[in-house]
DNA sequence: GGACGTTCTATTGTATACAATTGTACTCCG
DNA sequence: CGGAGTACAATTGTATACAATAGAACGTCC
């Protein structure tokens, strides 16, 4: 989009994300505008793609607050990010061509490099993670699921998890993307649909059990 | 949303559906605010939204214009929608209840009455099959699906597909209908995805068979 | 005559002012 | 003292005017 468009979403989203506004929390237009550093206008195209991402929803009557998810719905995002990527995963493997494998060598090289450091680079990690699902996403070539997929993968969730993950976790990522370069290079869609299947469920049973601890523990 | 911007939305989208627009036309937001009669601003919050359903696309430089889908996009439509109208049947099987069953019984009755008429009334059928599969998908009480199928469950499609059906697939599709209340019924989550995986599967080799004659004909 | 650059026009993007709606607090009556 | 009604405040929705940008058309220079 435009501009001062997409300087408000990206600073809503990171106002959001990074923990300086609590779920539940109401917001104003105008509110937003001065976060944003601009008017109201842009600030209302931003809060529109937010509340498809469903980081912002318009509660009662047209009032915006920040979302707060329930452990259902967190459930829910996994399953059908799972199913979408999948998907995703199946196209590209019959899609996928030399050049964008040797990149997607190339990012995995990179990510593998910062998780097996004595104290692994986060941020190198989810930067690399990203543009990891990023590319298997365009090699899928089906403007649908580009158009989809990104709301679910909501960085806090992704975020929270990576801060979950132990280092076994990270490296274990990094095999996992080393597995699905293999089954892309055989062009065996199964197999790349299953690595993705699974790499993504263990993602959710390491995030909701590092965060879960309602009754017991 | 607000009044004018749903109208607008409504509008637009009528102009798009009823063959007014021939896909790939470039329309200006000016144009757009003329046939809707409400000014510029609710016109972008309503392209935004037909925008994400991809009724509409920014071509090269934020120039508007009418989608034109692709056969593979509208496969890939229709896998997609299998897809997530499938997980919400299986949620909706666990979570239904006899109110929502026979509200359910009730549509079809509709539904069935209409296609077995001599002359099938294709406007209730529509309009029944929708309020069904809405249902389904309120029971399935999932926020995200929410959002993300009605994207998937374009009219344009839905419509064409009717029209190419037979009597016989009017009458199937509500015998269709019948099973899922039955799988609903014996909440047999597993059922009731099988029925409405195939119901949509049938629906787009109805659709594509009747559509596609590219080479000959 | 063709290609590049420049001006002009069409279109989208942004800000601001105003209208409509919703929430809130206060008063007045029972 | 409580509740309904009403006035006021806060917030969202809409229109319009203006700014920025992309496209097209024209002219000039080689």
């Amino acid at each position: 989009m435009s501009r001062a468009s997409d300087t408000a979403y990206e600073k809503i989203r990171s106002f959001i994300l990074n923990g300086e506004a609590h779920p539940g929390m109401q917001l104003t237009e105008e509110r937003l505008s001065e976060i944003s550093g601009v008017s109201r206008t842009p600030v209302r195209d931003a809060v529109q793609r937010l509340e498809n991402e469903m980081l912002l929803v318009r509660s009662a009557s047209k009032r915006l607050s920040v979302a707060d998810w329930s452990d259902d719905e967190i459930d829910e995002m996994f399953a059908l990010r799972a199913m979408l990527e999948s998907h995703a995963t199946e196209r590209a493997a019959l899609r996928m061509d030399a050049d964008n494998l040797s990149r997607l060598r190339d990012i995995n090289a990179v990510l593998t490099e910062a998780v097996n450091r004595a104290e692994p680079d986060i941020t190198t990690f989810l930067d690399a993670n990203r543009q990891f699902h990023d590319l298997i996403l365009a090699c899928a070539q089906s403007p649908r699921l580009s158009k989809l997929l990104p709301a679910l993968v909501e960085q806090p969730v992704v975020r929270r998890t990576a801060n979950q993950y132990s280092q076994d976790d990270l490296i274990q990522s990094g095999t996992d993307h080393d597995e699905l370069i293999a089954a892309f290079a055989a062009k065996d869609q199964k197999w790349a649909r299953a690595v993705m299947t699974s790499h993504i469920r263990r993602a959710f049973h390491s995030f909701s059990g590092a965060t879960r601890r309602t009754a017991d523990d």
